[in-house]
DNA sequence: AGCAATAGATTAACAAGTTAACTATTGTGA
DNA sequence: TCACAATAGTTAACTTGTTAATCTATTGCT
C-alpha cells in the first residue's frame, strides 16, 4: 500500500517521541513536588543561566512558544518565581528576571538533577552520548545555519 | 551555585525538543493542508501498518496517552477516518479501525511524507541515521527491556 | 449468587502546543 | 509630519499532554 513509509518502530518523529519521554520521565518525578511544571524548569534554568531576558530572547533559549510563554509568565509571577518589567526606553519590551525563590528552586534540585543526566550518560556511554547530542543539534533547524 | 547542571544548550532533553521540532516542522507543513494533526496521522500510520486494534494497543503504539486518544477519537470517527467498535467477548474493550477516507490521506502523503525522511537521511548520513535511531531506543523505556 | 478487586475506558481540570487575529509601540518614507 | 509598515507582545480558539477521579464490565473469591 504505502512501501515507502518507514515501520512506525523505526520512525525518526516517534523516536524521538519515546526518547524525551523516557529522558523526561525522573525528571517529572523529581518536579512532581516542587508544584512546578518540566516548561517552567526549562524557563527558570535558562534565566540561571543567563541572567535578566527579553521575552523573545527567552522563549527561544527555553524553546518554548510565544504564546506559551506569555501564559506562563502570568502564572510563574503569580507563584513569586520570576519578574516582569518593561524596558522603558523600548516600551514594547519586557524583561524577565529570575527571583529568589525561582533560583532557589534551581539550586535544591541541582545535585539530584545532574545525578538524572549522569545516569542517562552511564547508560549511552561517553562517546555515545556526546554524538547523540552532536546528531540532534544537525536536526535543530536554530543551530543548522 | 549549580555547576553540575549542563549548560542548556547542550541539555540532553532540551536538545530532543529541538531536534523534534526540527523534524516535525516539514511533517507539519505537510499535513496542515490535510485538516488533520501530527498526532491524528500517527495514528493512522499505525492502524494502516498494523490494521484493526485495541485502544490500549493503539495509544501504545502511537506514543499517545491514554486519554488524549480517547478524545481524538471521538474527533477522528466524526471526521470519518476510522471507525470505533465494542468487542463482543469483552464488552470493555473496543476495536478501532482505519476508513478507506483515513487510508486515503496516508497513501496520497505516502511518498511526500517518504521523501522528507529520505532529506533528514541524507543531512546525517546514512550510518550516523541508524546509528540515531539507536541511541535513541536506548533512551525508550519501552524498548529497554 | 453476591461482592470485592481488577481492567478498560472515559471524564475532568489544568498546563502547554499551535495557528491566527489583535493591540501597542516604534521606525520610515513620501 | 503623517500615513503605513515593522516589531514586541497578548489574546483567542482549538488540540493535546498530564494527572487524578470516576464509571462500567469482567474476574476472582467465598
Amino acid at each position: 500500500m504505502s512501501p515507502k513509509l518507514p515501520a512506525t518502530a523505526r520512525s525518526l518523529p516517534i523516536s524521538l517521541i519515546r526518547a524525551r519521554e523516557g529522558v523526561m520521565a525522573p525528571f517529572r518525578d523529581m518536579l512532581s513536588e516542587t508544584g512546578i511544571t518540566e516548561q517552567q524548569w526549562r524557563v527558570l534554568r535558562v534565566l540561571s543561566e543567563h541572567g535578566s531576558l527579553d521575552t523573545t530572547t527567552l522563549a527561544d533559549r527555553a524553546s518554548l512558544l510565544f504564546p506559551s510563554l506569555t501564559r506562563m509568565a502570568t502564572t510563574m509571577r503569580n507563584k513569586g518565581l520570576i519578574t516582569q518589567t518593561r524596558d522603558e526606553s523600548d516600551r514594547r519590551r519586557q524583561l524577565i528576571a529570575i527571583t529568589d525563590a525561582g533560583q532557589k528552586i534551581i539550586d535544591d534540585r541541582a545535585e539530584q538533577s545532574a545525578q538524572i543526566v549522569a545516569g542517562f550518560r552511564a547508560t549511552l556511554g561517553d562517546d555515545n552520548y556526546e554524538q547523540l547530542l552532536d546528531l540532534l543539534a544537525q536536526l535543530d533547524p536554530g543551530s543548522r545555519g
